[in-house]
DNA sequence: GATGAATGAGGATTCATTCAT
DNA sequence: CATGAATGAATCCTCATTCAT
């Protein structure tokens, strides 16, 4: 029984005695809706962004977006859900850019292509206002079910595939675990860049460091 | 000194923290008193601890500590006093074990000493109960006093010193830069290894793997 | 300086630096929601009248008003507000019908007009609970908005046309300022009047009283 | 039976249904404790006039004591039993200065000696921080029990002994009521204009209306 | 489906008063 | 006598959730 069994067994165990249920209620098919939820989604995602997330309330949600209170409650069972769906939402498109950019690079060598993945990982982290990614630590109740709220989640096999694909660079013996490390200290420094402000080192030079560390790590 | 005068002086102590005062009400001086302030930091970090940050209300303190809502209002002015007394402590008790192990390691090489301090700073975040210092992520209202509530500010200057007498084998251009990473690096690495449960790796293998992250960045 | 003049400085700093809002917070639209904010208001006068102001709770409210305690804040942003809307209406029914009144009478000699004028104004002082009128004296904080707080400012400029239209009677020089003082002295007086009980002096004679001193004070 | 028979008994009714004792729980005789009760209810009148009647708190009142919380109540059995006693203090020295003067003028004519007496009574409203006589309104409390806490009590057979000195000047039928008037709206205007920060009208000029109407009303 | 008025348990904070030292 | 630590009922206010229209 791998750990990530254990973790999804423990998650699921919560979930009933807590019985809270953070999933949508319901699946809307009429466009109206589709765009109901949308709007829904990024109200919250404003107001976190420009309000703070002590801000979030469900009647704020609902009057940001333009709708009543009780449309949250049609396709959300509650406020919970609305802020996971919308970490899903980004976590999701944010790994689909990661994915693309390494299959891209799978024939480049180590270092130039490391440099390559951690400026596009930077970009990505910006655009998609990385502030979301963090607001877990504030919420520690979704962190029960991370299944799909990391963006390591949806990548690592991909990253993994192409650290095998420059296997003849690197020396360290246990690639999944390495390659852990390196994910959660790379993703740990872009926060940390990212929250400064202004920052008291250049991106370029931030990003150097970033693939010095990566490539020192896996190659001796 | 003018009624006017106290009053824009009142106002603007007030005032300059966004209105909010984190300090201590005041100091206890019977030692009824100081059984008090201490039973509550306690309670706080029990609750945190055992129940969760999201039950951290001031009404539960209380009644942990076994005293009235009151008395909490006698020494802290609110309840984010509490947290940040609580965090504080903690830090300065961590800091201070950080620093003497520090001292006593100033003649051993490189590698070794690196080795015991990850072994002592492990234990040191495991016994002071590292989730405290998380728990800063999930408010962030305190963030803004920073000051002293990380242990980085209080082993910061003693790190360098270490380094420095190692100078010999670390190849590293910017030694203060580069001590900011490795510890930002080794601290997150220990948090999350501490909350992993069960942790996928072994104690051992996972000081090696910090003792050898940061062996190689500063000696290539 | 004397010490009222710091006062006064004092309590406007006060409340410019507080910025309470004292203000409406959403106008009801469904028929309903008008009912529950006249609710509300009329709850804040039973209780005031019957109970005293130290007994208006927000919570004897609600109850009062037969609703929840939350309602109130759909409406009010907090406490002194629903004071504040509860004056300002009293204040506005007395002083429409202290207009009309005066209207009609700007034909009638001096005098007899007067006599007309105290005895519509001890009635409609009595109508509307001029308990209410001196609430203010219990809410300093309430003072610094008396805007549309006191039935003079609405009556004000009623009461002057109505005087100069008398003028060939009255030879006091100044006469905005004569009237001021003419206005809160008889507002005084009846004030102190309706809070006897039982008065040691017919009604009659009162109005009288009160005429006779108006009379003398502007006609020599 | 009197007006002011009425009104005692309803105190003593309203005094045995609340079972409030405003009263001093003991005489002092120590010089020691003297002082004490002085520097309370000295500290009380600072806090009301420097921090406003909000900010009078046992607490406080003991800490500007120099204090314990505790030995307010060694002499006062409430806080309202100090605020009585404050404005109790405050009174009978004004009304001391009234009645020195009121003799004095015994064989004055009315109008100058009335001029006389308006201008001492300004200043000595001034002087004795005219803000306590107005703080009974924000404590309906303490109005069940006005025996000694208005000047006018303890004037009002001085006063009414001027005027029958006078009475060949005067020519008002029912000399006691109409005393009475006069003082209510003497007392009311002056604390309207010590109220007024700035005053739109000068000291002279307001005295010499004060005392105008005065002499009006009591000789036609 | 959509609305928004209504809800009320629960939270932070205050302060007059007591009592052991 | 004096102290000041301790108290806890009482107060204002919030906000996720429901439900009648």
């Amino acid at each position: 029984m791998s750990s990530a069994t254990q973790f999804l067994g423990k998650a699921m165990k919560d979930e009933t005695s807590s019985g809270v249920n953070v999933d949508r209620r319901k699946r809307p098919k009429q466009p109206r809706a589709v765009g109901t939820v949308e709007a829904i989604t990024e109200a919250a995602k404003q107001i976190i962004l420009k309000e703070g997330y002590k801000n979030l309330t469900t009647n704020r949600i609902a009057e940001v977006a333009g709708v009543g209170v009780g449309s949250l409650y049609q396709y959300f069972p509650n406020k919970q859900a609305i802020i996971k769906a919308l970490i899903e939402e980004t976590v999701f498109r944010a790994a689909g850019k990661v994915r693309t950019c390494l299959r891209m690079l799978m024939e480049v060598p180590l270092e130039p292509a490391l440099h390559q993945i951690m400026t596009m990982l930077l970009a990505t982290y910006r655009e998609n206002d990385f502030i979301l990614f963090r607001i877990l630590d504030q919420i520690p109740e979704l962190k029960e079910f991370p299944q799909n709220l990391s963006v390591e989640i949806h990548t690592h096999s991909t990253n993994l595939a192409f650290l095998e694909q420059h296997q003849a660079e690197i020396v360290v013996s246990d690639l999944p675990t390495s390659l852990m490390l390196i994910e959660r200290t790379t993703i740990h420094k872009i926060e940390c860049f990212l929250a400064q402000d202004p920052p008291n080192i250049t991106e370029g030079q931030f990003i150097d460091e970033l693939t010095q560390m990566a490539v020192k790590y896996l190659t001796r």
